[in-house]
DNA sequence: TGCTTACGTTAGCAGTGGCTAACGTTATCG
DNA sequence: CGATAACGTTAGCCACTGCTAACGTAAGCA
């Protein structure tokens, strides 16, 4: 997942995602769609290789890169640990009011909480 | 949604949204669960306030950080685009059978089809 | 067989990121 | 009050990263 998540961050990884998500595509035809130098390019379906973020078809002295959504099964599911679950985030309010109210006491527990 | 998903690039990061989901924490609360410094968990803490993953409630010196899971609305939004359309994988599937067919015309086609 | 096309790889550089050490600030406690 | 506790901030360091320029390789083409 850590790869993933990595590799996710880069802006242009995710728009090289985005482009060959519907589609298959060669390593000049996503380089045409960017200010940068194609070996850069390269660098970056390296990356997305190795996250196991896309596959690759030879065919020729080509090379067919397409998205594989599955390697963003993990990330996904954690991601859903968090924006999906409003549930506890309710929970949460209620007990952040209970909280509240006794503040004092809680912070006595906290000392030895820690951990 | 890019400070986000630079944001939870870092796995410090994210065990830190993940310590603060379900309960708020103060920063030495937080620090004692990892080997780095409390400055250097200060500063995760400010990469995730910027990319407003976490909210603060200040009271007297401690700073309560909690998770705030609507930050990444954007990011799991994106992320569903793609690991959540097995639609589309199928009809990807389809056309890369026919695709494969009439490989040589396809390729005169691209020729004049980038951009 | 040479020439070209399509690509990967690498050195080297500038920018960034995470970390610690040291400091400054504000509230609390005695 | 002074001392302490809980923070944020910054300089400075090292590691990493994204980029280009230059190269090497393998397949297609004349």
């Amino acid at each position: 997942m850590d790869a993933a998540a990595r590799a996710v961050a880069e802006p242009t990884r995710r728009e090289i995602l985005r482009l060959v998500h519907d589609q298959e595509r060669t390593v000049t035809d996503i380089a045409d769609h960017f200010d940068v130098s194609r070996p850069a390019i390269s660098q970056h379906l390296r990356v997305l290789s190795d996250a196991e973020l896309v596959t690759v078809r030879i065919e020729g002295t080509r090379r067919y890169y397409q998205a594989r959504p599955e390697g963003l099964a993990e990330l996904t599911e954690w991601m859903q640990g968090f924006w999906g679950s409003s549930l506890s985030r309710l929970k949460i309010e209620a007990e952040r009011e209970h909280w509240n109210q006794k503040k004092l006491s809680n912070k006595q527990r906290r000392k030895k909480d820690i951990n």
